[in-house]
DNA sequence: GCTTAGCACTCGGCCCCGCGGGGTGCTAAA
DNA sequence: TTTAGCACCCCGCGGGGCCGAGTGCTAAGC
């Protein structure tokens, strides 16, 4: 029942027939098969073959006497073992990366990426937005807006700027806030927000009445900046969900509907793009693998990009299971690179 | 032609027919119609009456021998003169009114407004983001990035602060960009948006070199930021597409395409968002009416919003040309009001 | 002159049928 | 173990017939 049952003619064909399966999108019958796989044996071989690989549950006829369709099985053995991947060719490369650099700010970069991805592959393009715990704090700063609300600027790396609205018991100056805001800097810049948040909880509980009011209230205040910080800290950017509706495997409006829902929620997606966040590198979910009604009859190609070896994040292509996986695996390799290296230059 | 032509009977049987065919979307005929309407006349009359109806172009019946439903024109005569709108109940508009006030800034604000008026009419809401050129400024800050890069912190209303990322040709220093705030505050503190874009032109062709250079210095950094402010000015939030495919006039999916690719784009919904701005109060556009290929079939249901006498912006609702324009207009019309009001408030 | 009953007619939707073609599985021979 | 041959299966498609809803027309009635 595993793959090692099957011998190097059986994947030779299997190979060759979820090729062609992608290409048209058609059952692969014995005689199309023979041709594309170029073997030289007789269609009834074939068949035989081809009979295997159904009993082994990797292939699977839509009725009688129709051609053979890949399963789930069949496209894992083939991404696993058997797909020769299409490296992208330099200028495409080039064309990625040009376009990172030319961005100013994150979400300009974030929003980049996304688009890249869904026209390069002409499906969905989704990047989650970089997990925010490893940047360290540049600078804070609060200004006062109406009575009992302050606002706090956040300034992370070199090209990401956060806005925070803070309430406060009471009414604070502008040199307060001044103060407060040094003090904070001084106690906090350069170091990673985990960092920031661990340290501010150890303040609070370790220290009562032995630091003074100033730093007392600074705390409390940076307390409720970062906290409002675990929230919205995961989500992500899609481009091109459009895209998807040309395929006929999506033609059916209630399918469309439940998946655009998913977009729209976030959370399957954002659940999906945790998991890959464990593993490094390139990861696909296959239909039901991913183990949401949504994406059924969907694969999700991920990477996971990062400066360094901190891994900061996940992006990925969402598209119908037949995709062309040989250009669609590196197409979000080399993107979760180059998103990372123009991270990690920016610092 | 016109619908002086038309006498009350035929102004009583299209109401009916149209408020049928809403209903239940199937192409209305002379039997049911008689029942719908209550009047006390035999079917070959209805026949007679409707034939005219057609022949003003008022209904079409899809091919010989179905019932007759509403053209365009048919729909424009029944909103401009024969509807009988429902008011929301009294609970209705507190939940949308308890929503909005519950909302900490400008984009959750609108966020709400919109996912209200999407989940209210089941069909798409848009919300288009406040025209910000008659709000005023309430403070402008500086804060230095990297070489050359400088954040400029605009704080507008007192729920709404944004940032600005802008180039200089040379590093500052905090204590500088300090007074060019300074300076600039003491300047336009309070002025409206277009005001301070007005006057920094002239302050720019006016005086040469009898201003001093830190004024100069805060003049052109000022240009920046309020230059980079005219493009961006026009956006909107859009909540509860997916409503839209449980319609059947949707289940094309070529069609649904055009338009969910139509609300990625923005142009064409910010053009038309463009056009119901100019009046006040609740218009709406009848599928083509409005222009756009992608909204065949669609209607579009807009209000201005504003405080006082200032118009601020646009919402409304989209959805298929056979929507229950009774309950959407008065929807949209409070909703327009309720958001006008919470701006107002916070002034 | 408007309204009404009666009637022939039209057309879409549906089911059923028959046919062609691509593809299979089995069997028997090489 | 591979291959040729063959019977069989079933989808897709176009055509024909039937049903029902609804119309337009005409002629009679108020």
């Amino acid at each position: 029942m595993n793959e090692s049952t099957i011998n190097e003619r059986a994947r030779c064909l299997l190979k060759a027939l979820i090729e062609r399966y992608i290409r048209d999108g058609q059952p692969v019958g014995s005689k199309t098969l023979l041709e594309e796989s170029g073997l030289d044996i007789s269609p009834a071989t074939v068949r035989n073959v081809v009979a295997d690989l159904e009993r082994l549950g990797l292939v699977h006829s839509p009725h009688t006497s129709a051609g053979r369709v890949p399963t789930e099985q069949g496209y894992r053995l083939f991404i696993d073992n058997l797909v020769s991947v299409k490296p992208l060719t330099s200028p495409e490369v080039r064309n990625i990366a040009d376009q990172l650099e030319g961005d100013e700010d994150m979400d300009a970069l974030v929003e980049s990426a996304s688009s890249m991805l869904s026209s390069l592959s002409r499906m969905a393009g989704v990047v989650m937005l970089p997990y925010q715990q490893q940047t360290s704090l540049r600078r804070i700063e609060f200004l006062p807006l109406t009575e009992g609300r302050v606002l706090a600027v956040l300034v992370l790396g070199d090209y990401d700027v956060q806005n925070r609205i803070i309430h406060t018991t009471r009414p604070y100056g502008r040199s307060e806030l001044e103060r407060i805001a040094n003090y904070l800097n001084a106690q906090f810049k350069g170091r990673s927000l985990s960092v920031v948040r661990h340290e501010l909880l150890s303040a609070m509980q370790g220290a009562r009445e032995d630091i003074d009011r100033l730093m007392r209230e600074a705390v409390s205040m940076a307390e409720q900046v970062f906290e409002a910080d675990s929230q919205p800290d995961q989500d992500y950017i899609l481009a091109g969900e459009t895209n998807l509706m040309n395929y006929e495997e999506m033609a059916d409006v209630a399918r469309l509907r439940q998946l655009f829902e998913a977009f729209n929620e976030k959370r399957t997606i954002l659940d999906l793009l945790d998991k890959s966040l464990q593993a490094r590198g390139v990861q696909i979910f296959i239909g039901q693998e991913s183990g949401y009604q949504a994406l059924d009859s969907c694969s999700v190609v991920t990477a996971t990009y990062g400066a360094d070896d901190d891994v900061l994040g996940v992006l990925g292509v969402i598209g119908p299971t037949r995709m062309a996986y040989d250009r669609v695996i590196p197409l979000v390799d080399v993107t979760a690179k180059l998103l990372g290296s123009v991270l990690k230059q920016r610092h």
